[in-house]
DNA sequence: GCGCTGCATTACAGCGCTGTAAATCGAGTG
DNA sequence: CACTCGATTTACAGCGCTGTAATGCAGCGC
C-alpha cells in the first residue's frame, strides 16, 4: 500500500495538515518542522495522489490540447514540446483531434467529455467569434494559429507571420531571385505569411505582380504540385524562386518543379514554412521558417494558467528562425541542418 | 454547479447508490426505476466526476503511452490511432518521451511520476530483460515493437515483420527485379523484416547474397544515404531494387541513388517501411508495408485492460498491407494513395 | 500578571463517488 | 397467513487530500 498523509504524518509526529502545507510550499511552517516532515516523506516514499488532491480542490488537473490531426508533422512536433512543458506546470495534457471539423472543435469547448477540464488549447480552424463568445467563461482557453489570431477574440500565443514571411522572401531576394511566385491554401489562409511576402518585394523595390500569388485551394501537397503544374504547363515562364505558406505546399511544388525538368534551387529556390519533422531525407532538403515550438508551447501554458474569466485577452508573440537548407543553398550543403 | 449524484437520486427520488447503479450498467435495477433516473440524469444534464469516481476506485483514469519520441512521424500516427481508441475505454492517455534511453523508459516503469498510472503501452529500446522482471507486476504494462517481441517476457503487440518483409520484397521479385538490396539500422534492429526479406529470397530460388544486405549503423535518412552512397561509390554495381527496414531509410536511399543520376524506380524499385505519413509531397512517392496502427492500438488497450499479475504474456498480432506508390510503380501513378 | 498579537499547528468537514452490508419488497410456498 | 428467498434498494463508511476555523503558544507592553 501507497503511504498516505496520514502515514507520513505519523510518522513525523505531526498532524496531517502540517505534512500537507510543507508538501504544497506553504508558509508558517517551522524550519524544523519541515526538515522532520521531508525526512519522513524521503523516509516512506511519500508521493501525493492526484485525483485526490484534485477531488479536494475541485480541478482535474488535465487540460486538453486540441490540434486538427496529431499525425500531421507539425502538429505532431508542437505536441510533444507541450508534453514538455505542461510537466513544468503539473498539468496532464489530453490530446484531441477535431479534424478541423467545427463541430468537434465547438464540442470541446462545450464540454461534452466527461472529465472536467482546467483548460485547453486549441488550433482552430472551423471555429467562428461567436463560438468563442458563448463558450463557459470558467473554462480557459487559448488559442493558436493565424486564423485564431486574425478572427477571434480569446488568448492567443503566435509568431509573427507577417514578419516572417518577409524574411523567408527577403532570404530568396538575398540569393539574387527576382521573379518570386508565392504560393499559399487560398484567400483566409496564411494571409499573413503572404502578407509579409508582400512587404519583402515592396521594400525591394520590385512591385507585387499578384499573378504570381496562386492560391493552391488545399494544404496538401497535391494540390500545389497540381496548381503549379498547370499554371507551367499553360506556358507561363517559370519563376526563380518560390515562397510557400508552407511545407507541405513547398515539397508538392518541388515535385512540379522536378517533374518538368526543373533544378531545385539553380533553377528554382524554394522556401516552405513551419519545419515540420521529416528528417533530411527528402531531395532537396528544404529551407523553411521555423517556429519555436518551445516558446509557443511554454507561452500557451502560462496564458492558460494566468487566465482569469472577464479580462481582456492576451496575445502573446513567440520567436521564429530562418533555417537554410538545400532547397535554397544548394545540393549538398550541410547549412541549418538539424541537430 | 455541476449536478451531483444525490441531485439526480433527489430528482428521481431514489438513493445515490441506485443512480450510481444505472449509471455504471449493473445489474438488478428495475426498468422502470431506470428509466426514471435516466429521466432526471438528463433533466440535470449529470455528468460523472472522474476525480471522484478514481479516487474511490483506486484508479486514475490515465495510461501512458511511451515512444521514443512523438515528433517522428509513424509514433505521431500511431499516438493519434491510440487516442481514438482509448476513448473507448474510458481512458485518458498521457503521452511520454523517452528518447529511446533505458533510464527514462525504466523511470516510467518504477512510478517516479507522482500521478498513479492504471497502466503502460510502451515502444522501448533501451529497456533490458531484467528491466521487465524487476518491475511492478501491478503496474499493467503491454509493449511495442520488434525489440521487445523478441527480448521481453511481457504482453507484447505488433504485425508480422518476417512475413511483412517477405511480402515487400515479394512485390520487387513480382516486377521482375533480381538484384535487390536490404538496407537495416544493423544486427538486432529490424532483424525480422530482413529475415522476411531472405525468405522471399529463398522462396524465389534465388538464394540470398548477405554482401547485398548493407547495415546503415543508424535509422536516420542520413544514414541510408550515406551507406548506399558509400558503396555505390566503391564501385559496386547497383541493385535493380532494395528493401529498407524503415521509410526513413528508403528515402535517404533514394537521395543516394538520384543524386548519382539513378532513376527511381526505372533503375532501382525502392519499397520502404512503416507508411509515415508524409502526405504525396515527396518525389517519388514511397511503396511501403503499412501496419494496421488501429489494431494496433486496439489490441493494445485490450491487453492493458485485460492483464493479470501472475499469468503468462500474451502476444497478439495486428494486421499490415503493403501500399503501392511511385518508388516501385512508376512516377505519376496514383495507385495506393492516402484517403 | 494580564490581555493581545501573530506565527505555527491542528481538528474537522467535506470534495463526489463506489463497495459492502444491511434493509426492504414481493412473489411463491406450505 | 407466516415464512423463505431472490430481487431491488438503501445507508454509510471511506478513498486521500485541502480549505477553514480554531487552538496553542511565545513574546510584548503596560
Amino acid at each position: 500500500m501507497r503511504p498516505r498523509l496520514t502515514d507520513v504524518a505519523e510518522a513525523a509526529g505531526v498532524s496531517m495538515k502540517t505534512v500537507s502545507n510543507v508538501v504544497n510550499g506553504a508558509e508558517h511552517v517551522r524550519e524544523e518542522t519541515r526538515q522532520r516532515v521531508l525526512a519522513a516523506i524521503d523516509k516512506l516514499g511519500y508521493r501525493p495522489n492526484i485525483a485526490a488532491r484534485n477531488l479536494a480542490q475541485g480541478r482535474s488537473g488535465v487540460i486538453a490540447f486540441a490540434v486538427p490531426q496529431l499525425d500531421r508533422p507539425y502538429f505532431a512536433s508542437l505536441a510533444a514540446r507541450m508534453l514538455d512543458e505542461a510537466e513544468a506546470f503539473g498539468w496532464i495534457v489530453q490530446f484531441h483531434q477535431t479534424g478541423g471539423r467545427r463541430e468537434a472543435e465547438l464540442a470541446l469547448l462545450t464540454e461534452r467529455h466527461p472529465a472536467r477540464l482546467d483548460g485547453i488549447v486549441m488550433s482552430p480552424l472551423g471555429l467562428t467569434a461567436e463560438d468563442i463568445q458563448e463558450r463557459d467563461p470558467a473554462l480557459p482557453l487559448v488559442l493558436l494559429g493565424e486564423k485564431a489570431a486574425a478572427q477571434l477574440n480569446a488568448d492567443h500565443v503566435g509568431i509573427d507571420n507577417r514578419e516572417a514571411g518577409r524574411v523567408a522572401t527577403d532570404h530568396l531576394l538575398s540569393l539574387g531571385r527576382r521573379q518570386v511566385m508565392a504560393l499559399a491554401p487560398g484567400p483566409g489562409m496564411d494571409d499573413e505569411r503572404i502578407n509579409g511576402y508582400r512587404d519583402a518585394l515592396t521594400a525591394a523595390g520590385l512591385g507585387v505582380d499578384e499573378d504570381l500569388v496562386l492560391p493552391t485551394g488545399g494544404l496538401r501537397g497535391q494540390d500545389a504540385e497540381r496548381t503549379l503544374g498547370d499554371w507551367l504547363d499553360a506556358g507561363h515562364p517559370a519563376p526563380d524562386a518560390i515562397f510557400t505558406a508552407t511545407d507541405w505546399l513547398a515539397m508538392g511544388a518541388i515535385r512540379a518543379l522536378v517533374l518538368r525538368g526543373l533544378r531545385v534551387p539553380e533553377d528554382v529556390a524554394v522556401v516552405g514554412f513551419d519545419d515540420i519533422p521529416y528528417d533530411l531525407a527528402t531531395l532537396p532538403t528544404l529551407t523553411t521558417v521555423a517556429p519555436d515550438r518551445v516558446a509557443i508551447a511554454r507561452l500557451s501554458l502560462q496564458a492558460l494558467r494566468d487566465q482569469r474569466p472577464g479580462t481582456e485577452p492576451v496575445r502573446l508573440e513567440a520567436p521564429f528562425s530562418l533555417v537554410v537548407r538545400e532547397s535554397t543553398a544548394g545540393i549538398g550543403t550541410s547549412a541549418g541542418q538539424r541537430e
